[in-house]
DNA sequence: GGACGGTGAAACTTCAGGTTGCCTC
DNA sequence: GAAGTTTCACCGTCC
């Protein structure tokens, strides 16, 4: 049982968080902050760092790692310039726009006490393990479609269970903020006394039965209907609901439909003939074989429905990056998509009206939710000017997206790109040099005209770009151009590697260097 | 009188997040 | 639903 106790903490702004924050200072200890917003977490960072003031030592200490933080990236963005701000003070946000280095030394520095405070979405209290002396947790709701509702209590307990560092601390401190009497009685029932939400399984969701009903048989651990049956019986989701005809029915609807797309065939032992997916629910028998191309998607983790999109979207032959990059924006794999700002309305429709033509039936397919439409056209735009070399200052402008953001995004493309070449490779072997060039090109954020050069081993897009301007296209110009021309583009160590890699030894210049 | 700057109320806008593949220097 | 941001009216000051 805890001991009762009540703490009182001098008020000297008008925001109970930065008193809260500030008092955790005072007393030589860490707080961490949770907010619902990463704007949130950004502004209340910036007013914490505003009340404080540091000895000449700490500056000089904190100045050197907000130097690194700000250099965390070629071009510093607006989100980078306040981080470093921050953090010249000792306080810090954290979220998902922080690019992983930046995510690295606040995570590093706060657990080597060097970070006092950090503010933070809810990401910190999932992932990694950073205990402090208080959380305080500002935002018991949060936005949903639905508008806003409170914090499951499983959060709650998530974010509160930060405080107090097991073997250092006797005592960890969460606190919460009620606007009243009656308030505070919600939030100690709901929250301190409450019990957490049940667990409820989402297997019979179809998207994910279709993938696990796939696996099953493509690693041939499922041979037939009643194995099926028999193997789902034992899940979570038959055990939370008793009755599993629903999920019968959903499978024998999924097998259907992975059939039509040939990622599997139902073949029937006894008359040794085919039979469709609705017959074969009578004779549980029928044997259940995934296809190559099955087995393929399987082991590729995509969704089945993913899969027969892309490969019946490839099919019209439309294979413009402006084209493919559409066909991906409309994976589910890729949600969330990118919000479409009221500022970003106009452009975004003017976009599609120019590009129609590049994008297909999906185009005029998706016109019933509008919305979302236009959000899978912003999405489209954001990795078309990816891959046209904008910059992280630039997207973080133009689409709101942070630069932890872009990396998250741009992976996800990655592999659904990957995984649309696997799938290429099996059924239309002829769009595979797209795939594979709009991959070169996604991974690099580059355009079409650099891919020569990034073979080369520590060349991205920003040298490839610097030796593409200075008149160096392909391996040919590098291999022709003096090397005292090259090393004054990119640097002698470099150059040297360059020239080595098509066959050429500087010798001399290599002896100096050693 | 006009430029400028500070202030605050009102209007407007936006809102968390991560696992899959494969390879590479 | 609420925080954060932007806009705008208002006022005072200075030249």
């Amino acid at each position: 049982m805890q001991e009762d106790y009540t703490i009182k903490i001098p008020s000297t702004s008008r925001e109970p968080v930065l008193d809260v924050a500030l008092d955790t200072i005072k007393q030589d200890k860490q707080a961490i902050v949770f907010v619902n917003s990463k704007r949130s977490a950004e502004s209340v960072a910036e007013k914490i760092t505003k009340k404080l003031n540091l000895t000449d030592k700490e500056k000089e200490f904190y100045n050197e790692l907000s130097e690194k933080i700000l250099k965390a990236l070629s071009t510093p963005t607006r989100q980078c310039k306040r981080l470093a701000l921050c953090v010249s003070k000792g306080i810090a946000f954290h979220h998902a726009g922080l690019n992983s280095t930046q995510r690295r030394l606040v995570e590093q520095n706060f657990r080597e006490r060097k970070i006092k405070v950090i503010c933070a979405t809810p990401t910190l209290a999932q992932g990694v393990d950073l205990p402090a002396y208080r959380t305080i947790i500002r935002d018991l709701k949060r936005f949903t479609s639905r508008g806003m509702r409170s914090i499951p209590v499983l959060e709650y307990e998530q974010q509160s269970g930060r405080a107090g560092r097991p073997g250092m601390e006797k005592l960890g401190q969460a606190i919460v903020f009620a606007k009243d009497e009656k308030d505070k009685k919600y939030l100690i029932k709901k929250y301190l006394n409450g019990d957490p939400e049940d667990i409820i399984s989402k297997l019979a969701v179809e998207p994910i039965l279709r993938s696990y009903v796939l696996s099953l048989v493509a690693t041939d651990y499922c041979k037939n209907f009643k194995e099926l049956e028999e193997f789902f019986a034992k899940t979570f989701f038959a055990y939370q609901y008793q009755d599993d005809t629903e999920l019968s029915i959903i499978m024998s609807r999924t097998l259907e439909k992975l059939k039509e797309w040939k990622f599997v065939t139902i073949q029937n032992k006894e008359t040794s003939g085919f039979v469709s997916a609705k017959e074969y629910d009578n004779s549980n028998n029928a044997r259940i074989r995934a296809t190559i191309l099955g087995k393929r998607v399987s082991e590729l983790y995509l969704d089945p429905y993913t899969a027969n999109f892309i490969i019946s979207y490839l099919k019209e032959n439309k294979i413009e990056p402006i084209s493919l990059l559409f066909m991906f924006s409309n994976c589910i794999e890729i949600k969330p998509l990118l919000n479409v700002g009221v500022n970003m309305v106009e452009e975004t429709e003017g976009w599609l009206q120019e590009n129609e033509d590049f994008l297909g039936e999906e185009s005029e397919l998706m016109q019933e939710d509008y919305y979302e439409l236009t959000r899978g056209v912003r999405t489209t735009m954001f990795f078309e000017d990816w891959i046209n070399e904008f910059n992280e200052e630039e997207l973080l402008n133009k689409y709101n997206v942070r630069p932890g953001e872009i990396n998250a995004k741009i992976e996800r493309l990655d592999w659904l790109i990957y995984s649309a070449t696997e799938l290429t490779r099996l059924t239309n072997k002829d769009l595979v040099k797209h795939l594979v060039r709009l991959r070169i090109r996604t991974r690099n954020g580059c355009k079409e005209e650099l891919i020569p050069l990034l073979k080369f081993k520590n060349v991205g897009r920003v040298r490839a770009r610097r030796l593409f301007k200075n008149n160096i296209k392909n391996v040919h110009d590098v291999k022709v151009i003096a090397y005292e021309k090259l090393s004054a583009i990119l640097g002698k160590k470099l150059a040297l590697n360059m020239k080595k890699e098509v066959g050429i030894v500087v010798e001399d210049v290599q002896e100096t260097l050693l």
